[in-house]
DNA sequence: GTCTATATTTGGATAGAC
DNA sequence: GTCTATCCAAATATAGAC
């Protein structure tokens, strides 16, 4: 029988020169474009030649698709470290607004790629898929714990949050002048969705 | 001398030939993406070979300048198509939301081109984007006639605006899901607006 | 104005030696 | 695992005949 050795250190090597290759992706589509991945200048930028990659990814896509989990995986962590959020919902409103649109506006090319998919026939594989709808399913269970129950609030909550980091990061990027906005946004949107609760109880009381 | 003749048949032909070219362009990049223009395949379209194409535009950066042009043309046309605005304020700002979120909705490519820059490399040309900013001034005009005045507030306008119609096109092309919460949107956003003046007014009195 | 032919570049991907 | 060599396809663009 043969020793097996506790650690395997050509799959550590392997997974080392995946990472490279990954963090020199994140590099040239952020100087370059998301769309404007190239593999040979990919492998020139990590010393090798193109066929080379396919030792470690068997397409592009294959390349996208590892990204785009990347992507969903540091939003889930960042999520996380939002807790525990202020007890007042107006705070944690605020908070959660604050964390997404921040995290948007840190990386065009990486808000690009989860959120706009403007790759040409790229789809993220179905299990990075599944982490980040299971992410954006947390922001829904964040605002049903503030009684926020309304799907069309959902909704209306997630429009006026990607606008703002939608029209920062097209108008202002590195800047924050729709950052800035970001309490406000949240004081305008609660004030309306418990004014509407309100009224939506009264209604149903008085009948 | 020579008669000049009144019409330039051959000057009209040229420019019905360009407005057909365009047409297939606005056509393919529907079907397959904006980015996805193909000279090749649009030349075939039109019934040319590739290098005809240059009788009409001299690059590629060209046709989608001209298309640029075209959309901000519709832009405009649609926006005069919404006077005269209602007397109501609210309203009025519903029928600005309405027309804004529905030019985007109605073609997602156009949208593309015109408001989010996809195109690696491309530019519009100055003529082009000064038409569009114009435009787009129209707009803050529209709320300073309403009485909002405060540039944050027409920033948070346009947010939640824009937001609006990108959910939709992300999320629900060729739905309503999002188009059906404008005048929900409409209304929160001039309470808020209003009621913010209001404890501006009333902080400058008490002074 | 339109064509053929071609230049030139670039892209992703594969075969097979080492 | 990495390389050279190559394939294949597609792209934009130009030259020059007709």
């Amino acid at each position: 029988m043969l020793d097996k050795p506790k650690r395997d250190r050509r799959a550590e090597r392997h997974e080392a020169t995946k990472a490279e290759i990954l963090d020199a992706a994140w590099a040239q589509v952020r100087a370059e474009g998301l769309a404007a991945l190239s593999l040979r200048d990919l492998a020139r930028t990590v010393g090798m030649r193109a066929p080379s990659l396919y030792s470690y990814f068997e397409s592009k896509h294959a390349i996208y698709d590892a990204m785009y989990a990347q992507g969903t995986q540091q939003f889930v962590d960042a999520q996380r470290a939002l807790y525990p959020l202020p007890d007042e919902p107006l705070d944690a409103l605020k908070a959660g607004m604050r964390f997404f649109v921040e995290f948007c506006a840190a990386d065009a090319a990486r808000y690009q790629l989860l959120f706009q998919r403007t790759i040409p026939g790229f789809e993220p594989s179905a299990a990075s898929y599944r982490i980040a709808e299971e992410s954006l399913a947390e922001v829904a269970e964040l605002l049903t714990g503030f009684g926020i129950t309304d799907p069309e609030m959902l909704d209306l909550f997630t429009a006026l949050t990607t606008g703002i980091a939608d029209q920062q990061l097209s108008n202002d990027p590195g800047g924050d002048r729709w950052i800035r906005l970001i309490d406000d946004a949240a004081e305008m949107f609660y004030e309306h969705t418990t004014r509407r609760a309100e009224r939506h109880q009264l209604g149903r009381t008085t009948r």
